[in-house]
DNA sequence: TAAGTACATACAAATATTCGCATATAACAA
DNA sequence: TTGTTATATGCGAATATTTGTATGTACTTA
């Protein structure tokens, strides 16, 4: 079945912008406006509206409509889980490379004075 | 920490190619050579050693050299839990549409004859 | 040594993504 | 109606990724 390595594969592209990856953790804790969002992440509000429509074209995230503002939050909170995990992963082999080079000089772990 | 979102960025970049995909899931069951490789996923050899040079340099794979071939492994087991999550949100997610759709229209389920 | 097999890589053209800027829309206020 | 605020979108330039073609390297066998 190849298409379903197609949708994997953008679901994962959707999520491979560090822009995108800064506002799932802003939205963590619950749904977040646009505006405050900006702020909060320091960046153009366009720039962030363009990264939100990525985010919502594939279903990763919501808007809802209040007043004149739009409440972002993300739509299965299963994808927490995969961001957590994600990091645990790669943090798994930082921590290899950090063994390797301890075997290789050993104590050499800061290089504070 | 914004480097955190570039990593976890660049980790899901990795992921985001449909072939890329494709030779994970092949190599869920273990170790399998480039050669065969190529033939199972009906691919060019070059095509193929571009993605899984892309993979390499992610660390999601890792490549064992024994005489003149090259076996490739996930290097990681957690990265085929990754894989089943992601699937597993978006299918939800095709679910959630499913019963959309079924409130809408009740018992229109297939259009076979 | 020469030739063949297995895999990797360099480069350029085609394609896709991102970013900044301008503009559009929608809700609200005066 | 006009103006203002909040958010979205269209477009072009800059940048990154993908693909095909050619070539390189390493191992093996004759």
């Amino acid at each position: 079945m190849p298409e379903l390595s197609q949708f994997t594969a953008e679901f994962f592209k959707a999520l491979s912008h560090p822009l995108r990856i800064r506002v799932l953790d802003a939205l963590r804790q619950g749904e977040v406006g646009v505006n405050e969002l900006s702020l909060r992440l320091q960046v153009e509000q366009t720039t962030l509206s363009q990264q939100l429509a990525v985010l919502r074209k594939s279903n990763i995230v919501v808007g809802r409509k209040e007043g004149q503002n739009v409440y972002y939050s993300i739509r299965d909170p299963e994808i927490i889980h995969l961001l957590d995990n994600a990091r645990r992963i790669f943090n798994n082999h930082l921590i290899d490379i950090r063994d390797l080079l301890e075997q290789l000089s050993p104590g050499v772990e800061k290089s504070s004075p």
